[in-house]
This record gives C-alpha cells, structure tokens and sequence, in this order.
DNA sequence: CCTCAGACTTGTTACCATAGAC
DNA sequence: GTCTATGGTAACAAGTCTGAGG
C-alpha cells in the first residue's frame, strides 16, 4: 500500500514534489544495455540472389537477416511489408548491391532462415548445465544495469535495454510495416540523472548524446526511434514507489470521480437538446465514453493503422436501428479501436440519443450527396476572388510578422524610444490583419457551407419563421440580422406574433 | 488560443520457465 | 524423460493527455 511505507509519508512527499513538478530528488543509474554488436554470418550460410550466391557487406547483410528470420510470418507476404523493407534495405546497400539487386521476388533468404532455425534448436538442446551458465550472465547483467537508485532506494526499471534493430510489424493493417528499424546508437541517447552523482559511462569508443539532470521527468535515458520519429524512453518498473504511487493518485482520482458522477451524467444529458451541434455532439460521445467505456479517440497520424475511439468514429462505424433484436433504438457499433481490435456491439440507447444520431449521419450524407450538385457559376468565381484576397492577407501577415521579427531583434541589440514603438507598432498592424484575414476565413468556410447546405430554401419554406423571431427577441438580435427585406415582409406575420416565449 | 512534442499509461504479443500429464 | 499447457514478464506498439511555446 502506497502512502504507509516505512515510516515515511510518502504521501507528504508527493504533495511536496507535485507544487514544483519534481519527480525525485537524486538519480543515479548506469545508462541502458545496448544489444550486441552484429555477427556476420559463417562464409557457409549464403544469400542467393537468382539462384546465385552473393556475399553481402555486413550492414546489408544483417538487413537481410531481419527478413530472413520472419519468414515463417505471414506479414512477409503482405505487399506493404516487402515493398517497405526492400525501399530500407537498398538504402543500406553498397551501389554495387543496389545494382545488382534490383527485384526482391529474385531474393532467396532460405539458407538464412535455415541457419537461424538450426541456432534455435542447437539452444533448445544445450545441456543443463550450459543453460545455467547463460541464465548466470543474464542475471549478472540485470543486477548491474537493471537497477537505479532514486532517492536512495534501489528501484528496478522497466526496460534496461536499448531496443535492437530489427523489422517494424506494426499491428492491424500498418503502412509502415516493414520499415527498418535502426540500430540505436550511445550519440542516440540522452541521459537523464542527478548533478552530483556518477554519471554513466557510454560503451568504450563512444559518447552520449547529452547528459542532462531534470528531475520534473521520471525517464532515465531516451532516444528518437526512427520509424515515426517518437521518443522511446528507459522508465522505471511499475513495482517502483514513483510508479506505484502514480497508480495510487489514479484512483484516487476515480474515486473522486464517483462523487461527482450523477451531475456528469445530467450534465450530458441535458447537453442532448442543446441547440448547438457541437454540444449534442459532446452529449452523445461522453455517454458513450460512460456507458459502453470507450477510449477517448484522438486524432492521429495519417501514418498509422486507421483505427478510432469514441470521438474519431465515423459514419461508417455506425448502424441505427428502429427495432433490432425485440429492442428499440439500437446503436450497432462496427470499427477497429487501439491495435486494431475489432469493436462489435449492439447497444439499446435512450430514444434521443438515437435521434441525435440519426441527425449527425444525415448532415453527412447531405454533404455527401450535395457535393454533386453543380454550384451556381457565379459561386465559382466569387470564391475564387475571395481565395486571391485570402491569399494575398496571408501573404501580408508573413510579411508583417518577418517585420515585427526584425523590429523586436532590433529593439532587443539597440534599445531605443524610437525602436520600441516600431515594435508596439508592427504588433498592431500584426493583430489587425490577422483578424482581418480570420474575417475572410470565416466567410470562405460560411460561403462553402451554403453551398452544401442550402440555408435559403430551409430558411424560406421549411423553417417556422417563428422560431427564429422568438430567438432573436430572446437574444436581443434585431430581426434584420437574420431576414433581408423580402424576407422580413414575407414574414410580416411572423414577426409581428411571435413574442420571446413561442414554442413550436 | 492552439498546436504539437513530450511524457506517460495501456495493451498485445513473443518468449521463457516451470509444473503437471503422459 | 519428454511433451504441453500455463502463467509471468520483457518487449514494444499504440494509445491518452498535458503544458510549453509560437
């Protein structure tokens, strides 16, 4: 139980640490193992390439046995896979292989695998005593780099090794698959540890990328991965006090949670008959997220496996049903979330729900079928103009704010009066025109969305007149704000009979 | 105010040791 | 003694979310 150890309040402790965003206090661990060295193949084992032996220079060699040790894995077959390691692996070749090797169908990694296979084995069967041997080096590795002193306590870490080099899986249907991992090199890696005490050595013949002693984070080392270019980290294992008291504060937050979850649940509720999409949009989602449990849904790379959580869930996920199954209202969930996982389920919702639903898939098949009407002429060419004069303010903006750049470097060498207005003033003409530019924006996006959705005839023919006069006599809006001449004439009725309280 | 890098959590999978079945 | 099921854990991919900085 975290927060009684030892006579310690820890508790106190994280309350004192949190004010400032300190994680610890003193650090002090041995930097990440790095996998070993690659060992070239015996002269015996060779790469084939139609039909013919090739000796391959280690890098591209070692390349060559990422591939050849999957491919008892189906993923090797997949078309993404090959084309995207055999792009990484000529970038590893010697011109003269780049030439030779031109089609990967030619490549035979059979001997290879074999080899690997037989290596497997040949472990599989060492004798007792030589298995104990290896798991000794093992352990006496763990204890040397497997351990980090924080705040005095040994604590252990998550992942003390440095991740080999190797071929990118990915999981579910990933355009990256494939890709080459790449060795990680100590000029990779930064360190993360206290000032005063023994900073870890890198391997013999190299340096570390940077040495540096923040305490605000709880890593120990870390380095850029190259497949998309996120930081890999050396963390702590969750036995960890710093860990474990994470994990506490966690819950700590659900049960604080729990008080005030009827006022939540009411909240978004009500949030169903607002008038403003985005908050029925926001009703609807969080009673998913609190009735089925789903994850959030972030936005995410283009280059990524396409799955989706509650907020990125798209038409396509979705199926409404009336009745299915003897029960009403039915949501039919169908999508892949996080690692591609397929997500099926039938879920009777409350009628409005549904309602809301229906209403958000109907606003995108209107756009969808919308866009294939023809858009007035005239529409053309105004948006036209209207992009020209967007572009053109862009262009001032950039140019103003190089100005401003220039004015405050100035300002900044050669303090003066005079430099300090030029400054005052070129962050107003900034300002301006960048809300002049909004301004043009906000009328683009509002002119393609009459285009779609063709307001007017709604506005004229389907919309009770009265709604919106009630609205605006309710807002304070004048009545001209929202109908022209013809239109306020047309509703000469309207206007005079609707007072703030109609209700439809 | 917004974006995005950075930090951290969550989840799957591969691998391995071990226990029980045969 | 060998085989196989099982459970633990290391590895690492894939999420979430926050706060610094433009």
């Amino acid at each position: 139980c975290p927060g009684v150890h030892k006579g310690k309040s820890y508790l106190w402790e994280e309350g004192k640490h949190a004010e400032n965003g300190q994680k610890w206090r003193s650090l002090e661990h041995k930097g990440p193992l790095f996998p070993p060295e690659y060992e070239p193949l015996p002269s015996s084992v060779s790469f084939l390439y139609n039909g013919t032996p090739v000796i391959l220079r280690p890098a591209t060699e070692e390349v060559a046995t990422f591939y050849a040790k999957m491919l008892d894995h189906e993923f090797t077959t997949k078309e993404v896979f090959q084309n995207n390691f055999f792009t990484d692996w000529k970038e590893v070749m010697t011109e003269t292989e780049r030439q030779l090797i031109s089609d990967l169908s030619q490549c035979d990694f059979s001997n290879i695998h074999k080899y690997f296979v037989e290596k497997t084995e040949e472990k599989r069967n060492m004798t007792k005593e030589e298995k104990q041997v290896l798991k000794e080096e093992a352990n006496k590795l763990t204890e040397e780099y497997g351990y980090c002193l924080l705040d005095g306590h040994r604590e252990k870490i998550g992942n003390f090794r440095v991740e080999p080099p190797g071929l990118f899986r990915g999981r579910g249907e990933h355009p990256k698959m494939g890709k080459l991992k790449k060795r990680v090199q100590p000029e990779d890696v930064i360190i993360n540890c206290s000032k005063d005490v023994k900073i870890p050595e890198p391997p013999p013949g190299h340096r570390w990328k940077k040495v540096q002693h923040d305490n605000t984070v709880t890593w120990l080392a870390s380095w850029v991965e190259n497949i998309h270019g996120h930081i890999k980290y050396i963390m702590l294992n969750p036995s960890s006090k710093l860990k474990g008291e994470k994990d506490w504060q966690k819950y700590e937050t659900a049960r604080k949670l729990k008080l005030s979850v009827d006022s939540i649940r009411s909240e978004y509720q009500s949030a169903w008959t607002s008038c403003e999409m985005k908050q029925r949009q926001y009703g609807v989602a969080l009673y998913f997220i609190d009735k089925l449990a789903l994850r959030a849904g972030n936005e995410k790379d283009d280059d990524t496996a396409d799955t989706v959580g509650c907020c990125s869930l798209r038409v396509e996920h979705i199926n409404l049903h009336r009745h299915l199954d003897s029960l009403d209202y039915v949501v039919e969930f169908d999508f892949l979330g996080k690692d591609s996982i397929r997500y099926y389920n039938k879920v009777p919702v409350e009628k409005q729900c549904c309602t809301i639903l229906n209403n958000f898939i109907s606003i995108a098949v209107a756009i969808l079928c919308n866009h294939q009407r023809a858009a007035p002429k005239t529409f053309e060419k105004s948006m036209q103009l209207l992009q020209e004069k967007i572009k053109k303010k862009q262009e001032e903006v950039e140019k103003a704010k190089k100005e401003l750049k220039q004015a405050k470097k100035e300002h900044k060498q050669l303090p003066s009066e005079v430099s300090k207005k030029l400054v005052q003033k070129m962050e107003k003409t900034v300002k301006r025109l960048l809300e002049q530019l909004k301004k043009l924006q906000l009328l683009e996006t509002d002119r393609n969305e009459n285009k779609v959705i063709a307001l007017g005839t709604s506005k004229l023919n389907y919309l009770d007149p009265r709604i919106s006069v009630a609205w605006c006599k309710k807002n304070n809006v004048p009545v001209e704000k929202i109908y022209n001449k013809t239109q306020r004439a047309k509703f000469a009725w309207a206007i005079d009979m609707a007072d703030e309280n109609f209700q439809f």
